[in-house]
DNA sequence: CCTCAATCCTGATGTGTATCAGCCCAGTCT
DNA sequence: AGACTGGGCTGATACACATCAGGATTGAGG
């Protein structure tokens, strides 16, 4: 039914069941479509009167950067995901989000977003709860940071980048295309891109996964949801709570 | 002018000036009020048909637990934050909540909040707001786990607190009254209890405040900012956005 | 008054991960 | 072809923090 519709309205129509006028304001945001190269931030910590984005095709991640030049990255981005709604409503962005791989995008002004709110109340809703989403992500990612050992929270965060991909079709139980290096592995996790290096080739000579060449393959799915802890509850339900 | 309302009221109110209509929906919403005693869980991981609540009193913490019995601290709410809003978008609870004090809290069941939601459209961007300011938090939260030092940690942690307090009017730069236990500490930095007690005393030799019979003094505000990258611009903003 | 449970506090020892230093390989630019 | 760059890989060493073990203090309850 959402099929020719946009990654976005796919995955807020699991959530409301948006009728025609709604999915049609969506469509509405869709207007100024932009492509970033990658490796060139798209919105810079700080930045005010930025505008948010709807992803259409590539992979972006959001970072904050430290005075000593580390950077921790937040959270990765793909097709069907909003960028940068938190600038928008602080009218000041407070991470940076930077462009993996060629992206294109979306440009949503910030007085278009809020229009679109006020005047299609089910939107409102059903973006709060793709943000609640979203948040759900960044707090399992804090709980693997503060909690996990480097090799669990490597498999975690690996299986949750499966568990999106395939939501969206990019992915199989048997792995997908991953357009990450180990440095950005590094800056996800907290841990240095030397250890990573290690972590993985103890995930590789455990028989559980192997990163290379752009190809994440998982040979052992139980096995590394056993040893992550791994529970999708948190990305999945069933079926639009709002009709 | 919000001061007869709800803490929440007024902290809405600085991001969407409510009319008296949206107000009176805000304040329908405060019916069922509970009291909650320090240490029994309020929702649990796993949770199905929870309701939300709007916290009137009190202090309350989000965790998540892990199956080593390990558990990190997500959050710590007070008074004017809602809790369990993503247990009601998602259907089921995916972390738990206990009280650290005697709590004072009106339930909102998932009906009433969505219903609230598609007809004041306004709340619900309001509410977006909101819980895009708790993401930020933990954002924050992410970053400090992930890339500072137990030191810097720390002090980060309790100068965001003690914002988050005043902006409530319960604390001052001089410091704040602070329910926590040295083991809360420990479990929302994602430190062990002995280290979180060697940290304290190291903020204490340098001057730089006091954690002791639940009471925090700062004694040199500016050294801890300095010592913790603190930015407050993420808690802050001016005047509503949305009029 | 004594016991018990929390909480705070401390020294000794152990370990997971960072840091440093450097090599290898594959592209790509000149 | 050579130079250069970005990414992957590895050993040696360092240190921040965990873990273990136990003492001191306080308040509640019998």
């Amino acid at each position: 039914m959402y099929s020719k519709h946009s990654p976005l309205a796919r995955k807020l129509g699991s959530f409301v069941a948006l009728d025609d006028a709604e999915l049609a304001v969506l469509d509405g945001l869709h207007q100024r479509r932009r492509r970033f190269v990658a490796g060139r931030d798209l919105v810079h910590q700080g930045q005010t009167r930025s505008a948010a984005y709807i992803l259409a095709e590539g992979w972006v991640c959001s970072y904050k950067l430290l005075r000593d030049g580390t950077r921790q990255i937040v959270d990765f981005q793909i097709p069907g995901d909003f960028l940068g709604l938190r600038s928008v409503l602080f009218r000041t962005a407070d991470h940076n989000i930077e462009p993996i791989t060629t992206v294109e995008a979306s440009e949503v002004k910030d007085s278009e977003l809020l229009t679109a709110f006020t005047q299609t109340p089910r939107l409102a809703t059903a973006v709060l709860w793709a943000a609640s989403r979203d948040e759900a992500m960044v707090v399992e990612h804090l709980v693997g940071i503060g909690r996990r050992n480097a090799l669990e929270r490597t498999a975690h965060f690996l299986l949750e980048l499966n568990a999106r991909l395939m939501l969206v079709g990019q992915a199989t139980t048997a792995g997908f295309d991953c357009p990450l290096t180990q440095y950005h592995l590094a800056d996800a996790l907290g841990l240095s891109a030397v250890h990573v290096n290690r972590v993985l080739r103890e995930l590789r000579e455990k028989g559980l996964l192997t990163f290379q060449k752009g190809q994440v393959e998982i040979l052992d799915f139980k096995g590394l949801v056993a040893l992550a802890e791994f529970d999708l509850g948190y990305l999945d339900h069933e079926g639009p709570l709002l009709r």
